[in-house]
RNA sequence: CGCGGGGUGGAGCAGUCGGUAGCUCGUCGGGCUCAUAACCCGAAGGUCGCAGGUUCAAGUCCUGCCCCCGCAACCA
């Protein structure tokens, strides 16, 4: 039927010596997303990623460990998967050079390019440490010109090696580089590297004998194909290089290899080179985003503060890491990671602005409408302007999204989340349901709300596709989400008249963290502590805390002297307790379970170590304990003395 | 003189072709009550790293300097 237009888009295939990192994750969530866009828009879209398992470095954890390489790499490679299926990763296809397929198409094209003539046999000299069994370039050496790893002397040693004359190509690189702006992205790794290749390029090493965990040189099999030679071509393999020129033919050559800066040079000077010398088109374009910083700091083992994408799926939830990552850094810069403005973005944008847009909308035409949006019937002057916007904001995200400004297509979104929650003020559907008269305005009032809650689900399905898929699903409308496309936003009144929604439900839970003062929830309240604990640490997120951990925390038995409701509050109570050597005033946010009568002369916990906070003007000098379960509260209350400690 | 990025209200960032400095969070004040203490409105707050220069006009172009951060041929 219709010729859908091809995208082929690939990420690098990490290395699996260690578990994979927020970095990673960052850049094939971006991969994702431009995928995911590609598909809504209607093309024919494969996106590739995988797994780059050869060199001697895994060789030796193996041994280390004692077992295969292979039976090594499985292991971490499953973590690989299961992480990209966790964050919602939509590949179409994931490479691992160590598969057959890839083995084949390698030592293929070691073989075209060596019968061309473009692959000798000549002698590798470099500074190698012996007990080490590695070669080390003169920067990677320790201070005292040592092997970094285990400070020993290193020693020039040549060995016999294959070449690539890369420096064949060095002239037709640049020229293409230079005539195709596009070619690399941004403007400032396409400026580097122009520089890079006027400096002179060397032919490239492309043969080891120093260890065997790799792909044989075909017609010398004492050689093992080195590094880049085997990963860049991973690009190739899954699209039928080898065995389907039709499937080749389509998503040759690649729209889009997006890359982290540093790997930049490889992707677009050498993998060039390669092509050029298979008489293949190149890529269109070679993106380096930037790298992820935490709280300021580079990301390094050293420093401890490697970030788990898995931890933190765990607690905020995937579409929250990805919206993070998506909205907060800009493409192409390095950007900051922090837990902080993890949850102010995941409160400020996701709870507040678009979870209680769905929940407020759904709840009004529960409320009002008995959960059906009925048909419209003319418009006002604020319903013209609000679908306006939803059109115009199709547009721009659209022109956004195409440009690759992923931040700014996704603010634009939100622009218009906030359009709507504006909306609802400034038409006040309570007070139309206040008046049998205006019952049609309610209704086209009601009726664009849902109408702009389908646009809004659709335009973040790229970025959130789980909450995507909710909000469809809470708007219960009749079309399989997996098949809406862009196209079904680009006309209004996409719902039928007489349509029944969902009940509302929460889409990102607040997570409170500065309201210490506030035991409303006890479970969360345990949780805040930890996360408190963790932020000033500036670690991974972890599961448990030590006994040290806990011990800051310093538990007491007070007694309630005074209780009496905040005013214009429902939840909260100012206390006035006494510590034994000390009164205090806090406020509590347990209102709704307790009379203050009720709470005076009680005996209680309290935790009397916290932060002061300030709640509705009230400075809160404490936190008292409560437990809940559904509706029910009730405060820790014990039968011991004033003063005595809780452990 | 190795290469590159950055220095913009308290914090984090936008600022395309030079033309009255924007956004988010936070702070303060007000409104509303459908909603997840939410939402809406308003306000305060900036010598745009420093010093020169070009221009009618510079955060934006040029020169010099200071500070921070990466890369330097297998760390996204």
């Amino acid at each position: 039927m219709s010729e859908k237009k091809p995208f082929y888009i690939t990420t690098p295939i990490y290395y699996p010596s260690a578990k994979l990192h927020i970095g990673h994750a960052y850049c094939t969530t971006i991969a994702d997303a431009i995928a995911r866009f590609k598909r809504l828009a209607g093309y024919d879209v494969f996106f590739l990623t995988g797994s780059d398992e050869h060199g001697q470095k895994i060789q030796r954890t193996a041994e280390e460990q004692g077992v295969s390489p292979l039976e090594y790499v499985d292991g971490i490679v499953a973590e690989f998967q299961k992480l990209w299926v966790r964050l919602g990763i939509s590949n179409d296809d994931f490479i691992r050079t160590s598969e057959a397929r890839h083995h084949r198409v390698v030592q293929e094209i070691f073989r075209r390019i060596y019968e061309k003539g473009d692959i000798y046999k000549g002698s590798y000299t470099g500074l190698y440490c012996t007990p080490c069994e590695s070669y080390w370039t003169e920067h990677q050496l320790d201070e005292n010109g040592c092997c970094p790893d285990c400070h020993r002397p290193v020693e020039q040693v040549s060995e016999e090696a294959y070449f690539f004359k890369m420096s064949k190509y060095a002239d037709r690189v640049l020229q293409y580089i230079e005539e195709n702006p596009e070619f690399i992205q941004p403007v400032s790794r396409r400026n580097e590297m122009i520089n890079f290749i006027k400096q002179g390029l060397e032919d490239l090493c492309i043969s080891r004998t120093s260890f065997d965990w790799g792909i044989p040189v075909p017609m010398d099999e004492k050689h093992v194909i080195y590094v880049w030679f085997d990963a860049l071509t991973n690009y190739l393999t899954p699209i039928g290089f080898l065995d389907d020129a039709e499937k080749f033919g389509k998503y040759w050559p690649a729209d889009l290899h997006l890359v982290g800066k540093e790997i930049v040079r490889f992707h677009s000077i050498i993998w060039p080179c390669i092509l050029m010398a298979l008489d293949l088109p190149l890529p269109k374009m070679v993106y380096g985003h930037g790298w992820l910083v935490v709280d300021g700091d580079k990301m390094s083992k050293s420093k401890g503060n490697v970030v788990d994408p898995l931890l933190l799926i765990d607690e905020f939830s995937a579409d929250a890491i990805r919206y993070f990552l998506l909205r907060e850094i800009n493409l192409g810069q390095d950007g900051n990671f922090s837990r902080d403005a993890l949850i102010t973005r995941i409160n400020a944008d996701l709870a507040n602005d678009l979870g209680n847009l769905l929940h407020r909308t759904l709840n009004m035409i529960g409320k009002f409408q008995d959960g059906i949006v009925l048909a419209p019937e003319g418009e006002s002057e604020i319903d013209a302007s609000l679908k306006a916007d939803a059109m115009a904001t199709v547009r721009a995200f659209r022109e956004g999204m195409e440009q690759m400004k992923l931040s700014e297509s996704i603010k634009k979104v939100w622009a218009f989340v906030s359009r709507a929650n504006k909306y609802i003020d400034e038409t006040a559907p309570w007070a139309l349901a206040k008046d049998p008269e205006k019952k049609q305005v309610l209704a086209n009032t009601m009726y664009h709300l849902a109408e702009s809650l389908r646009f809004i689900s659709v335009l973040i399905s790229p970025y959130m596709p789980f909450t995507a898929k909710r909000i469809w699903e809470q708007l219960a409308l009749p079309q399989p989400f997996d098949e809406v496309q862009l196209s079904d936003i680009e006309t209004w009144g996409g719902i039928a008249g007489g349509h029944r929604v969902g009940a509302p439900e929460q889409l990102f839970p607040r997570i409170e963290v500065e309201k210490e003062a506030q035991p409303a929830k006890p479970q969360q309240t345990q949780k805040q502590g930890k996360q408190q604990k963790k932020a000033e640490k500036r670690e991974e997120p972890a599961a448990e805390i030590s006994m040290e951990d806990f011990s800051k925390i310093h538990l007491r038995v007070v007694k309630v002297l005074a209780a009496e409701k905040v005013p214009e509050t429902d939840k909260l109570l100012k206390l006035t307790v006494d510590l034994g050597n000390e009164k205090r005033e806090i406020v509590s946010g347990i209102a709704k379970h307790y009379e203050p009568e009720e709470l005076i002369g009680k005996n209680v916990v309290m935790v009397i170590n916290l932060k002061p906070a300030k709640i509705r003007g009230i400075v809160s000098h404490g936190m008292v304990l409560a437990a809940s379960a559904g509706d029910e509260l009730k405060v820790l209350s014990v039968d011991m003395p004033i003063g005595a400690t809780v452990r």
